[in-house]
DNA sequence: TGAAATGTTGGGGCG
DNA sequence: ACGCCCCAACATTTC
């Protein structure tokens, strides 16, 4: 007799229905992560990275109340059949995933257990269930503004508090048998990931510490400061919500609270510019469930024979961040050493690749996807789609991003360049945002030749753009 | 959650 | 005083 819970994206105590349930049942509680076969978008390198990291904080967690962390690798019905065989568990509780890989797993297992044991199913990684906000028309929503709207209204309504943490996990009499964290396997072999793990240390009370440090001050300028790469103006919460180390019923609740000590009885305009992103956050979940073969194909069907582009070499100087283009490469390099890339970041390196090297959003999908600690497909997809402007409320066709505008709008001082380019640094901030466009005797001063300290530009972005508007503008059945 | 081209306005220099 | 040009500053349109 006892209970199985199931991890996934849930990796936290607090707040975590599974848990909830299985203690109120007063069995001895099983906590077990299954390492899944590799499928259509499984896990990237970064996020395997600090998947490791986030196992070995929730194991340490759990220890310390009493319990531990069953590890297992394979099919998950087949391990955990085998695992109710071993332990005649009498229930399995698990919160829902939303991905099509994921649902297709849970479904077909839910469909083969039920007759064997109770299965609960909660919600624990959004603040609403898909189906559930629906729009006027019963469909679901394809624009945010009105979905946010709706969701906003629906959590005034019946958003409750989080769920407490457990005291204690009652153990069984004996353990089932557990893979060790190295046998998953789950770091590389060679030492590119020590940046991204200093960078974000894995457990929920790391998760907790960097919102409170949020809800300490930077929130109340969030609106405007959100804009500046090289501003503390962001939350660095994504990776934590991804895996689950915070609920985003924990964040709601947080700003909620924030509220209430001041007396307001709504959170000001700043903080709910910042709920308002943890509603994308919601929709993108919403649009993946409603349209799953958007992970791989256009939201839009007119663009299902897009004359994308096909260039190795630009598709590879963008990866290394050798376009040319400081903003750019600033971008790509702070992803590969951190593991994260500031999200005003995110959509100009994501203009350049779709409309200035006109490359299908995919090959930008899919880079990301394995260098994201973040990494999460519906937030991914949605954002590509976005960009591209064949997705769901999605960027005009027209609008590409000027990468040297951009740089000089949202980072004046250049100092987002120089902290990821050290080979601009010397060059005066102005210079910085286009090198090739500095007076040579600036160059000479800073000691930057072109092409050997730092690359000419791979393209004329005028150029760029305008043969993207036209192959945007004939695009269609 | 763009940018560039084009249009409009108004002040100032100047003959 | 007047018309003319220039151009910055801002607004509108177009891609």
């Amino acid at each position: 007799m006892s209970t199985l819970v199931w991890l996934r994206h849930d990796l936290r105590l607090a707040d975590q229905p599974a848990f909830d349930f299985a203690v109120r049942r007063g069995e001895p509680v099983i906590p077990v992560f299954v390492l899944e076969p590799p499928g259509p978008w499984a896990p990237g390198g970064a996020s395997r990275v600090f998947l490791h990291d986030s196992l070995a904080a929730l194991a340490a967690a759990l220890s310390a109340r009493g319990s531990q962390l069953v590890l297992r690798a394979g099919a998950p019905q087949a391990v955990l059949a085998a695992l109710i065989r071993e332990t005649g568990a009498t229930a399995l509780a698990f919160n829902r995933r939303y991905e099509p890989a994921g649902r297709s797993v849970d479904g077909a297992l839910f469909e083969a257990l039920r007759t064997q044991l109770e299965i609960k199913v909660f919600n624990g990684s959004l603040l609403s269930n898909p189906p559930d906000i629906r729009t006027g028309g019963g469909g679901p929503y394809r624009v945010f503004t009105p979905f946010w709207r709706t969701l906003h209204a629906a959590l005034r309504q019946s958003l409750g508090a989080p769920l407490p943490a457990p005291d204690r996990l009652p153990a069984p009499a004996r353990w089932p048998t557990s893979l060790s964290l190295d046998e998953l396997q789950l770091l590389p072999h060679h030492a590119w990931s020590q940046g991204l793990r200093e960078r974000w240390p894995a457990a929920a009370t790391d998760a907790e510490r960097s919102l409170a440090r949020f809800l300490e001050g930077p929130v109340d300028a969030y609106g405007t400061a959100r804009d500046f790469p090289a501003e503390e103006g962001v939350s660095g919460l994504s990776p934590y919500l991804h895996l689950g180390q915070l609920s985003p019923r924990q964040v709601w609740h947080a700003v909620h609270e924030r509220a209430a000590q001041r007396g307001a009885l709504e959170p000001s305009a700043e903080e709910l510019s910042w709920l308002r992103q943890l509603a994308w956050r919601e929709f993108a979940h919403h649009l993946l469930w409603h349209y799953p073969q958007t992970t791989d194909a256009p939201l839009r069907e007119e663009f299902a024979h897009f004359p994308w582009c096909e260039d190795a070499a630009g598709y590879r100087a963008w990866c290394r961040g050798e376009t040319g283009f400081p903003i750019v490469d600033a971008g790509m390099r702070e992803l590969w050493l951190t593991g994260t890339m500031h999200n005003r970041v995110r959509m100009i390196v994501a203009s350049f690749l779709t409309k200035d090297l006109g490359l299908h959003w995919l090959r930008g999908a899919t880079w990301f996807w394995d260098t994201l600690v973040d990494a999460n497909l519906a937030n991914n997809t949605l954002g590509w789609q976005w960009t591209a402007g064949c997705g769901a409320d999605a960027a005009p066709y027209f609008r590409v991003f000027n990468p040297v505008s951009q740089s000089e709008k949202f980072d004046p001082q250049g100092r987002y360049l120089a902290r990821w380019l050290p080979a601009l640094a010397a060059l005066s901030p102005p210079d910085r945002h286009a090198p090739w466009r500095a007076p040579a005797l600036s160059l000479k001063a800073a000691g930057v030749v072109l092409g050997r300290d730092y690359p000419p530009p791979m393209l004329d972005h005028g150029e760029a753009r305008l043969a993207a508007l036209a192959r945007l503008k004939q695009r269609g059945p």
